[in-house]
RNA sequence: GUGGGUGUAGCUCAGUUGGUUAGAGUGCCGGGUUGUGGCCCCGGAGGCCGAGGGUUCAAAUCCCUUCACUCACCCCA
């Protein structure tokens, strides 16, 4: 009988060693830039009560209509595994009573989404992101703060020809204007449209902006602008946010066709793409969700936020060619003596910070020396019987070749010395 | 949920009109005089040819079914 291979779950995948290096630099790097422009890292439980979601994200969007991962506990308690951050960050600042200690509260977290999605390049099941919230001030300063530290962190990452657009969805005294001006457009034209967006003019009309398709694009090139229907409050918003974006020197587009797939957007909306991905080009996307926190039981408390798709910011950066690990010191013992004393020094130097390895299987000297190449090496240490018997070990420079005697007896000072001056 | 593509060694892939024991590169292990890595040379291990069924004297190759992976739609990070 076969045992039948079990593999991970579809759409969910495993990082291995030769990418862990990565993903630690990248989160060290968005870590020191958020932490510079004084944001503090939350991490919050990646389950929740499914109430959560269906409140934050929207009844009638696809991650809440079709795309989550929903159980009941076994006290019947319905949980959600979470498909994104912010819902959690707020619950979380509310819980806690974070505006009650400061006025203003800057947070990030990083961590694993779900959602039952079919995969595809740049779209996974389980994915992660660095996710980014800003509560507590509603001055167009702080949208531009946001944006202006996305980008430096992308650049910061390493990627390069990136695009930001930008938009404004309005607030909840302008956007039902504005989407009952579109429904009234595309009723008149609906026969023309493609099926996909006969149906959303019923569902979320907002989304045949972002249509595909060729003849719904020239349709839609006539609907209504939401940017002609901004109340004052949102358009003397929206032009500070730009002007503010104009004197830090970022470039970007308005695009008034964006509209975004969470319902508590309001105001500002940006996102980032990248033309190195594919299909899914979307590298980052946020905004501003003014009347979110309240809605959720909190105080009236404005916010801005992001999220940050990791995969598809690793897929931008260049392949890792080779082992990315290092090693400071491989110690190549022949025979039983000179591997008992090895063993020993191995751990020691260890203790000290010193990366050294060995191997225990009894080698040969050319194999061993071949490991400790593929290790990435900077020195090895080489001795043997005659070593002992004279008191000595050799230690070699694996990129200059240059080997020099050490005194046995005192290895572990000889090497650490060494070592350290580098 | 709907389409298209692909499944052969750890990885990347050849495999002719069906025809001996299924190959290459890379990686791994060993060796190239006795104890020195990267380059080069030689050798070795490693495959139920995704799975199941059918056609045939004969199937990696043809047919059917199924599963997996992948890209795209949808949607989003």
């Amino acid at each position: 009988m076969t045992m039948e291979k079990i593999t991970a779950i579809k759409g969910i995948k495993d990082i291995l060693p030769q990418d862990t290096p990565i993903w630690h630099r990248v989160e060290l790097t968005a870590r020191k830039i958020f932490e510079c422009f004084g944001f503090c890292e939350i991490r919050v439980p990646i389950m929740e009560k499914t109430a959560l979601f269906q409140r934050s994200i929207g009844e009638t969007t696809d991650i809440v209509e079709k795309e989550m991962y929903t159980f009941r506990d076994r006290d019947d308690e319905l949980l959600t595994l979470r498909p994104e951050a912010t819902a959690s960050v707020i619950r979380a600042y509310i819980e806690h009573n974070l505006s009650a200690s400061d006025p203003v509260t800057k947070l990030f977290t990083f961590g694993p989404m779900f959602r039952r999605e079919r995969p595809q390049k740049g779209r996974f099941r389980q994915f992660h992101q660095i996710d980014v919230e800003l509560f507590g001030d509603d001055k167009p300063q702080s949208d531009a703060e946001v944006i202006f530290m996305l980008m430096h962190f992308l650049t910061s990452a390493g990627l390069n020809e990136l695009s930001l657009e930008i938009n404004s969805l309005g607030c909840k005294a302008c956007r039902p204007l504005f989407s009952s001006a579109v429904v009234d457009y595309l009723k008149d034209v609906d026969q023309s449209l493609c099926p996909d967006c006969q149906r959303r003019i019923k569902t979320n009309p907002l989304r045949v902006f972002d249509c595909k398709v060729e003849s719904c694009s020239s349709i839609i090139a006539g609907a209504p602008q939401i940017l002609n229907y901004l109340c004052a409050e949102c358009e003397d918003h929206f032009s500070a946010v730009k002007s503010c974006l104009d004197d830090l020197n970022l470039t970007y587009s308005v695009n008034p066709k964006m509209v975004r797939g969470l319902d508590y957007y309001t105001k500002t909306a940006f996102e980032v793409k990248s033309g190195a991905l594919g299909a899914q080009n979307s590298l980052a996307g946020g905004g501003r969700y003014d009347g979110l926190v309240s809605f959720l039981g909190g105080p009236d408390v404005p916010g801005i936020g992001f999220g940050i798709g990791m995969e598809r910011l690793i897929a931008c950066l260049p392949p890792t060619d080779k082992n990315p690990y290092r090693t400071d010191l491989y110690i190549a013992a022949l025979g039983l003596r000179a591997q008992k004393i090895a063993f020993g020094l191995t751990q020691k130097l260890r203790h000290t910070g010193i990366c050294a390895a060995m191997d225990y299987a009894d080698k040969s000297l050319k194999s061993q020396m071949k490991r400790a190449d593929r290790l990435n090496s900077a020195y090895t240490l080489i001795f043997g019987d005659k070593e002992i018997e004279e008191n000595r070990a050799e230690l070699r420079n694996m990129s200059t070749k240059n080997q020099q005697s050490l005194p046995l007896d005192h290895l572990l000072e000889a090497v650490t010395n060494i070592l350290k001056e580098r």
